[in-house]
RNA sequence: UGUCCAUUGGUGUAAUGGUAGCACAUCUGACUCUGGAUCAGCCAGUCGAGGUUCGAGUCCUCGAUGGACAACCA
């Protein structure tokens, strides 16, 4: 984080942006300016049943944002209510995945923390006559519910005495039940028209081992119980979520009230989805689980560790939460948004290395034979102290299949026989003739330079319409370029037609592996690097000049580089040529 | 068929009763040793009908459309 001094002009464009707060913002400002709170604490509170998404890199972005920009702190709560789903990999995963986004908690929590307060406060309810113990079964529960539009019907244990609910639900406590035979319900209203307020579960009995409790207990909290409470015990002013617990927040308020307890309040806020992408935890945990992907890191995932893998940056994934805003209707934003903020990253921090991917030989037959000169090309256009480094340049190079056609079609500036390009850097030089083998394709590209334009500048100020990349073959290191594109085909992958799943849109084009690229010696030193603000492993980043931004793949050994393509470079040939 | 939430260009998001703005995408053009970047510009919007008001995207009523809710998941 950089710490420039204001200047006049950012603080007048805080002024401007004053006016155009969020819901959020707003809520909280008033707080703020009405003294209902002196500062905010808000939390970020995941479950440990799988890795985060970009979904959750929102909430972090919202959650921790709003703290850091009104000078609150947020607190990380691992919502760990069901041991039979969560799991200790999943907290150590979390965490990496924050800190990498760049935030910090305040303090680190659990639900399973709050157990035993949890328990008593049932306690309190169930001497209210606002709780009870119901010994009905799961199928019966969910008969006598009703349904949206058909109240449901009193449970016959329902008016139980306080005094035989106390020694029940002890003896659910004390693990003389078996699972599922009884539940702890709130006693509201079983003809509520909101469902939530049909006699709510607050208990249910699961013999299970819970990753930090163990087999202390047996019977566990359910969420309406459990999440309200603990952001209240921990003082949360903003419990931020999303808007499919709008329908929750009667209960989460009338848990707090009865309890008469720290007044915790919850907002709801609209998901994220972007197109051609899914967001289910479930549908990404069957994509890894039946191969489709590599694994929850593999680059085509939209998990925070497969956006890290993919070579995205923290300050693209902020960047990108900050425009796509934060409002309560559902939206689906354009991938193309999620690009943007890479490139608009990237572009300004990734050095420029050149690579050919798709190689085909040129021979320059007026270049003296065995001769090496040393080149000198700029790192990074848009960042003058990232300096500059020597290329080497020889006789024989490789430059992209692409750049060359015989018969150049109209506006088409690369290199074509007897038409004058500029090789990067280096040399003008101009297609002759060309080799072929048996089946037609062409083996080597003859051409000739021009001595005096050395750098790639001709002394008699004659201009070339095209420049295009090489390298040089005698100095060329080979890698191995892992060619991502997006994981599904259509925009909308869930929604599949009739007898199809959300698999049947998968692209079966979104990974293309490329081996033997030609890469300039520079890259010969890419790997992957611990950022020392984090402590998170970060691959290293490049913008292959005119292909994309690439990073260094975790699979790179010692004698295999491996790069993935994170994305391209907005491409205008691309168009035109179709 | 119940309750709740939402509805502004292709996609997002502002405008807090007073000139409908910004970003992405698209398309044009300028510039360029990356067909990149940068710069300039074009196109394009208040779900509908009533009402309140000097004035409505904003407030009210009715309707339409989309979403959430009927796990001992979170």
């Amino acid at each position: 984080m950089s710490d420039t001094p204001h200047t006049e002009n950012t603080s007048s464009a805080a002024a401007a942006n004053e006016k155009q707060l969020n819901f959020l913002e707003e809520i909280i400002e008033q707080g703020l300016n009405d003294g209902t709170y002196q500062s905010i604490l808000t939390r970020f509170p995941p479950e440990p049943n799988g890795y985060l998404h970009s979904g959750h890199a929102k909430s972090i972005c919202i959650n921790f944002g709003l703290a850091k920009k009104y000078g609150g702190k947020t607190n990380l709560r691992f919502d760990d209510t069901n041991p039979v789903k969560e799991d200790t990999e999943y907290v150590e995963s979390i965490q990496d995945d924050i800190r990498w986004m760049g935030f910090q908690w305040a303090g680190i929590h659990y639900a399973s923390d709050y157990f035993d307060q949890l328990y008593e406060w049932a306690v309190v309810l169930i001497k209210k006559g606002l709780a009870y113990v119901d010994d009905q079964s799961l199928e019966e529960i969910r008969t006598n519910r009703g349904t949206v539009t058909v109240p449901g019907k009193n449970s016959p244990y329902r008016d139980r005495s306080v005094e035989e609910n106390l020694d029940l639900f002890a003896r659910m406590k004390a693990g003389e039940f078996e699972d599922g035979s009884r539940v702890l319900r709130a006693k509201i209203d079983m003809a509520h028209p909101n469902m939530m307020f049909r006699d709510p579960i607050m208990y249910r009995i699961l013999h299970a081992e819970h990753h930090r409790t163990g087999n202390k207990w047996c019977i566990y909290p359910m969420y309406d119980y459990a999440h309200g409470q603990s952001d209240s015990i921990e003082n949360i002013t903003h419990s931020i979520c999303t808007l499919e617990f709008d329908i929750h927040r009667p209960l989460y308020d009338w848990f707090i009230e009865q309890l008469d307890i720290y007044p915790s309040h919850q907002y709801e806020f609209a998901r994220l989805n972007i197109n051609y992408t899914v967001m289910s935890k479930r549908k990404l945990l069957q994509l890894v689980k039946e191969h489709y992907v590599s694994g929850w890191d593999d680059p085509r995932m939209p998990t925070l560790c497969g956006f890290r893998r993919r070579g995205y940056t923290p300050e693209s994934i902020r960047a990108f939460c900050e425009r796509i805003g934060v409002a309560k209707r559902d939206n689906i934003i354009d991938y193309s948004l999620l690009e943007f903020s890479l490139r608009e990253h990237l572009n300004k921090v990734a050095q420029r290395r050149m690579v050919v991917l798709d190689p085909v030989k040129v021979v320059i037959d007026n270049y003296p034979e065995g001769k090496t000169e040393m080149l000198t090309a700029v790192n990074n256009p848009e960042n003058a102290d990232d300096g500059t480094r020597e290329v080497p340049f020889g006789r024989e190079l490789f430059i992209e299949r692409d750049d060359f056609m015989e018969v150049a079609p109209k506006k088409y500036f690369r290199m074509a026989i007897g038409q004058e390009v500029r090789l990067r850097y280096a040399y003008f030089v101009t297609a002759q003739s060309v080799e072929k083998d048996a089946d037609g394709n062409i083996t080597c590209i003859h051409c000739t330079y021009d001595p005096a334009t050395r750098g790639g500048d001709a002394p008699d100020g004659r201009k070339v319409k095209g420049t295009i990349h090489w390298v040089s073959a005698q100095h060329a290191i080979e890698a191995e370029v892992r060619m991502f594109d997006r994981l599904f085909a259509t925009e909308a992958p869930d929604d599949a037609p009739e007898g199809k799943t959300f698999l049947d849109n998968l692209n079966p084009n979104s990974l293309q592996v490329l081996q033997h690229c030609k890469l300039e010696p520079a890259l010969a030193s890419a790997s992957m690097y611990t950022n020392p603000e984090t402590g998170i492993t970060e691959p290293e980043r490049f913008q292959f000049e005119r292909l994309g931004y690439f990073c260094v793949d975790r699979d790179s050994t010692e004698g295999h580089l491996v790069f993935n393509r994170s994305c391209t470079l907005k491409d205008s040939w691309a168009k035109i040529s179709k």
